[in-house]
DNA sequence: CTTAGTTTGTCTATTGGTTAAACTAAGATT
DNA sequence: AATCTTAGTTTAACCAATAGACAAACTAAG
């Protein structure tokens, strides 16, 4: 079968799909709401909305507020049907959480580590994930799925083909998980994952066509085209950080010159600062006391940063650029060069109505990406034909 | 209505846009091909097809082999169910084509123009497009459609907004047309309309994810991601000519500096070759009669459009990336520098499976795209349920 | 308090599509 | 000639959305 198909099975599906979507969107909601907005027949929104209640997905919660006749039944999604966990695996940290279904952190797990050979953070992962599931709470459908996002190379079967900043080449991260667990698992690049958290649940909510800028040691990309994840070919688009900004300029790490991460990422950062500071943390905290050289430093960083993001705006015309990850807490220095950059530089008709941001969820926008694609592919799969 | 919902019409007509594009795609097909094909059941194929017959959408030519049993009987698309007419608006010409619906130039009109002010080129394109329905043949149908590429950019509602080389802004292109031939009128930017052009009918055909370089005297990119055109927020995407690739660089027409444009561009490599070279084709000329320097010339432009491309290949992750217009004339010089550049820059995983190509329809990449956006609105328009 | 009107949600019959299965048509095979 | 195969059509069954009647529960006006 090449192409898809469509039946009566499938209309029952995405219709419920719909109706399923409208109730988490726009809780509270009546079914004569929900069929006015859907322009589905009331008596349509009846039937799917009981079988979403028998399922368990949906809770009704007394009358609603009459508007001149008889009262509407409120019905509500039960974000506590099932749980998701989120993992981000950073060069030296790894953070577990495990989300309900509307992305609601309930339990956190934060571990530094100090080296990254996969079987040591494969056993860490483990330990976490167990005491997370552990410590659940009851629920109709349990732990519905692991999302992991990675600083690195994955493709679609859920390898590792290769994390530089973690020295893995690879690693076959999805089966391992799926082994031990016994859960869907879902791996992805960690830029791609921080952009769907914050489509999902930050700073991108309102807007269709994103680009997440993940800005820390190394700096990747996370594309969002009408409201979905743009992968490529083999799952490894947005490798935007070794975009070329400067023929012939600084070496990278991948081997060639000039790409824009060597220019605009924390590791040029602290290349840049030089022998005596050590980490970000330490630079922002001088930058807070008035330190004048530290802030031009930021400053410079946000300017090559503006390069990158002009280059991505005349590419991808987007609704919103957000900018994330680590270099998102210098927000209060880079903010204004990267604009002035943009200003500049981008065509004109391509600045007009394009929203710049910074990360909402912060160190969070990886683990919630991560869970709302779990989620996804659990609604996706439950709102079945029964 | 906030989002679509879907009932029996939809099913059907879905189903029978599917079967038309299966027809269109591996006829000679029989019913009972359609049927394996698609998954749908033979009874539906039968009646579908029998309302495409009476569209004359389609047409029966006879039994074909047997395999075993009862004869099939062949279907075809008709291909001349009517005609489309495709203009491509240049610097220096305009071109007319009229279409079948398979792509075919049947007619086709070609008129070089010295100045460019809107109401002259409207005029020359009003007499051309009048010609060509004085000579089109007799059809069902009749001109389904005029489709037109414009070395600018183009809006969601069908205005140049800006075309520099045409010395264009804010022009009502498509309200214009539609009032004076009374059709449906698309008006695309000219790297869009030659990406899909190249995926319908050139050297695109088997790939889902291109981008298609429109290398002229500018650069234009048109991006065509999961088989389907991506036109940003606006319709603007795929300004990637004004792409930095060095910074504070060549400064470019648009008011910035290190364009990608400056370097790669037809108007770069005239401005190159200095005073004593006015067109690209004296250059092409001497580089064929065995001018070194030229030839020189040409591995330089091709080395700088190997930046550009190695920036679309980390980003984007395609298929296949197509290189068109006129630049594209110098396969023979640039396409060595071009490949040693991505494999001395690009990620080794990215390059991977990643095919560049030349354009497989010249001239006539944005006539046959903009004509074949021209004929998928008409096959969506009439596969409608009746 | 009564009555009319309105809104919510359900029930029943209808509509319009796909599908299963029987059937006809026309060839190949034995 | 009899049987098997494949192609395509017809008929009935099925299923989901819909139209419209209806009941329930409320508001508003007299």
């Amino acid at each position: 079968m090449v192409t898809m198909t469509w039946n009566q099975q499938t209309v029952k599906k995405n219709n419920k799909a719909l109706v399923l979507q409208l109730i988490m969107e726009k809780e509270p909601i009546s079914r004569a709401d929900i069929a006015q907005v859907s322009g589905l027949h009331k008596a349509t929104v009846s039937s799917l909305v009981n079988e979403l209640l028998e399922e368990e997905l949906i809770f009704e919660s007394g009358p609603g507020e009459s508007s001149g006749g008889r009262r509407p039944v409120i019905l509500h999604f039960n974000k506590v049907a099932g749980y998701a966990i989120g993992i981000d695996i950073g060069v030296n940290y790894v953070l577990c959480v495990l989300t309900d279904l509307k992305g609601n952190i309930l339990i956190e797990k934060n571990q530094l580590v100090n080296r990254t050979p996969y079987p040591t953070i494969l056993s860490t992962v483990q330990t976490m994930v167990q005491s997370l599931i552990d410590e659940k709470p009851g629920s109709r459908y349990g732990v519905i799925g692991i999302g992991v996002g990675v600083p690195g190379i994955v493709n679609k079967e859920g390898s590792v083909l290769l994390a530089p900043n973690l020295g893995w080449t690879n690693i076959q991260l999805k089966v391992d998980l799926e082994k031990i667990f016994q859960v869907p698992v879902i791996i992805e690049n960690e830029a791609n994952a921080g952009a769907f958290g914050e489509q999902q649940f930050g700073a991108g909510q309102d807007y269709q066509n994103i680009i997440y800028i993940s800005a820390g040691i190394g700096i990747g990309v996370g594309i969002i085209l009408n409201k979905d994840l743009y992968q490529g070919k083999n799952g490894f688009s947005g490798e935007m950080g070794h975009m070329i900004i400067d023929i012939d300029g600084k070496p990278c790490s991948c081997g060639s010159r000039g790409c824009w991460e060597a220019y605009a990422s924390e590791h040029a950062l602290l290349e840049m600062a030089g022998e005596n500071t050590d980490t970000l943390e330490s630079l922002i905290h001088q930058a807070e006391n008035g330190d004048e050289a530290v802030k031009n430093l930021f400053r410079k960083i946000g300017g090559y940063l503006g390069y990158g993001i002009n280059n991505i705006i005349n590419t991808f015309n987007p609704d919103q650029v957000i900018v994330g990850n680590r270099l998102a807490l210098t927000k209060e220095w880079i903010e204004e060069p990267i604009r002035n950059t943009i200003k500049n530089h981008t065509l004109t008709h391509h600045q007009h109505e394009m929203k710049l941001d910074f990360s909402g969820l912060g160190k969070y926008s990886t683990v919630l990406g991560v869970s709302a694609f779990v989620v996804e592919n659990f609604i996706k799969e439950e709102s079945r034909v029964l």
